[in-house]
DNA sequence: AAATATAATGAGAATCGTTATCATATTAGC
DNA sequence: GCTAATATGATAACGATTCTCATTATATTT
């Protein structure tokens, strides 16, 4: 057998399929020991940096400093309050085109990319009026 | 005096000014305190944390966690490897108009956004064939 | 200007996600 | 099956960031 993946670079790649969403290294570790009660949190950390150098892994990372994992395929990108932390997805991806060209035109091998937009939510955005005018 | 801004805070976007790049909260830290050489590290960062709020610096994460600052109208974003973590600067910014239309349909206050692309650099793909056939 | 309230600061402890260590277990090559 | 290489688990260590709290500076009131 020669997969190139170990057992659990496998059953991680697997579970972000099952979740298709974006998931914390923590959760996902949580997540896998319903079912392997035995595996380390450094596993986990050690497969998703491997899938990641790999390229079928990607992670964008939170205002608070944690990083969010999932299949490199998922093309999506979100609008995040700098007030709140919340972040609400977009529903459309503009760099698709614009990747293509960089990778004909940069000796990089590009793998993914994020694109975050940062502002303030309407709610933040209306606690910061109600504070002005009290 | 009514600017709205604290001693450090001032200081702070000032350092930013000049530098004109992105830093991180510990080597403003270390500029910083060249010429007051009391501030606090805390300070620092309370301070980025304000500024990023009020929507004058932003900030990018690296893939180690750390975060860089630099002022908000800074439009520049770049190509990361998955492999060795280095950043090259892109000389071009495909989504100043984006972000315009999405300020229009959104009730969101942006303030900026990140773009960035992860791959592989030369030299670490390099490498890697060097591995596979050595 | 003095008195009081409010916000900012400094020093260091605490936090938390992540990484390194090292002994053990598993897998791959022969 | 035997040996070498790789993966794993438990836990310690790390590093960036945040919190705590006593102190200081700033703003407001009198």
């Amino acid at each position: 057998m020669k997969t190139g993946l170990t057992k659990y670079q496998k059953k991680i790649i697997k579970l972000l399929e099952k979740l298709d969403t974006q998931i914390s290294a923590q959760s996902l570790y949580i997540k896998l020991r319903s079912s392997n009660p035995h595996v380390g949190l450094a596993t986990v950390y050690r497969s998703l940096e491997t899938l990641k150098k790999s390229g079928l892994v990607q992670s964008r990372t939170k205002l608070n400093g944690e990083s969010l994992y999932s299949l490199v395929d998922r093309d999506r990108h979100y609008v995040t309050c700098v007030d709140c932390g919340d972040s609400i997805p977009l529903d459309f991806c503009p760099i698709k085109e614009l990747e293509d060209r960089l990778y004909l035109s940069l000796p990089f091998k590009i793998f993914y990319h994020t694109l975050e937009f940062y502002g303030l939510c309407p709610l933040c955005s209306q606690e910061r009026e109600k504070d002005k005018y009290p």
